[in-house]
DNA sequence: GCCCTCATGTAATTGGTTACATGATTGT
DNA sequence: ACAATCATGTAACCAATTACATGAGGGC
């Protein structure tokens, strides 16, 4: 048996249906969105994780006929489920999990051609300022509309991609005055 | 079958072995030190590994006979581990994987009272710090024998947690500006 | 007496991914 | 024609975690 649960999803949709009734479809537009920074999941974990809740009385499916679009089920959480969730902000805070193939590269850089680890930091800015300029734009389109703890889930985010911008577009500078100089 | 392969124990591991032969419980320990803020894993998932890789050709193993210690396994990279290696450095580059507790449970903080908002900050500050000085220190103790692209790996780490760090406290300091003029 | 370091390994479980399957509607 | 959006779900697979098992030596 595991001791000390970490971090699943379960736990996470609980705290998304706390905030409304949803769809899995919706639930995953939320990972996708405001979330993506911080956590994940796919279909193949939303919807048969909603099918377990539902078994386990966490939440409630209503099934909305539609026309001219899918029909969908929308899930609410049932007060054995608002007591789950308190139980999970009960619990200990896991440790963040970070995991970037870009950084083992970077640290085993010694092995390709410094090309390839231009390449590879190009490659990488282009990706940060990408999720930066989401994060940007969310700021913009939930101001004055999130509270306060979510404001700061923003600021984190978008200090951690302008953070690491900034310490990447600097070092790449450098690398290449370096690869210059060796040429000559 | 499995269309594009993500970051995998095996694909690292191979890396650390590039660098030098070792046993798993010294990988663990590469693991745990300079790797531990962009990569993971666990005894359970090493030594697993590592026979698989054995059985597959990609490294050999040497009993070493200890006194006074036990016995431990050295393992070294083939001429095929090197190749199934550059053929790791070749494929594509898996994006940064990132899931954090913490700012779950801060998106989640209109459920909670204030106080535990609080602590939660206070507790991340406390780890980040921890995980902060530990950078630092590797930076001293490795300075001028690592490699460029592993000072950049040890500049982003840095940064990463300095950020982190510097939003965090002057939230912290807002959100209790806040709590105390409610109490008014 | 207790815990830490050194050192290797297995077994049970599980959480999650990818790929597949289906299908209408709307926009380019 | 083609791709995207809306919408739900299953099946095969697997990578990894935790807990357990073992055991000597050194420091407190």
């Amino acid at each position: 048996m595991k001791e000390v649960a970490d971090l699943n999803s379960q736990d996470v949709i609980l705290g998304i249906l706390m905030m409304g009734s949803s769809t899995g479809y919706e639930i995953k537009n939320v990972f996708e969105d405001v979330y993506s920074h911080f956590y994940n999941a796919s279909f193949g974990t939303i919807y048969p994780t909603l099918a377990r809740m539902e078994k386990q009385g966490l939440i409630t499916k209503e099934a909305i006929i539609q026309e001219g679009k899918p029909n969908k089920n929308v899930f609410t959480i049932t007060e054995a489920g608002k007591q789950a969730f308190l139980a999970y902000m009960d619990s200990d805070i896991q440790e963040n999990e970070w995991k970037s193939d870009f950084m083992v590269r970077l640290f085993l850089g010694e092995f390709v051609e410094p090309e390839r680890i231009e390449v590879w930091m190009e490659m990488s800015i282009a990706r940060m300022e990408t999720k930066l300029a989401a994060l940007l734009a969310d700021q913009c389109k939930y101001q004055g509309q999130i509270t306060p703890t979510q404001t700061i889930c923003l600021k984190l985010g978008i200090e951690k991609f302008e953070g690491q911008l900034r310490v990447l577009r600097a070092e790449l500078a450098a690398f290449r005055r370096l690869s210059a100089a060796k040429e000559l």
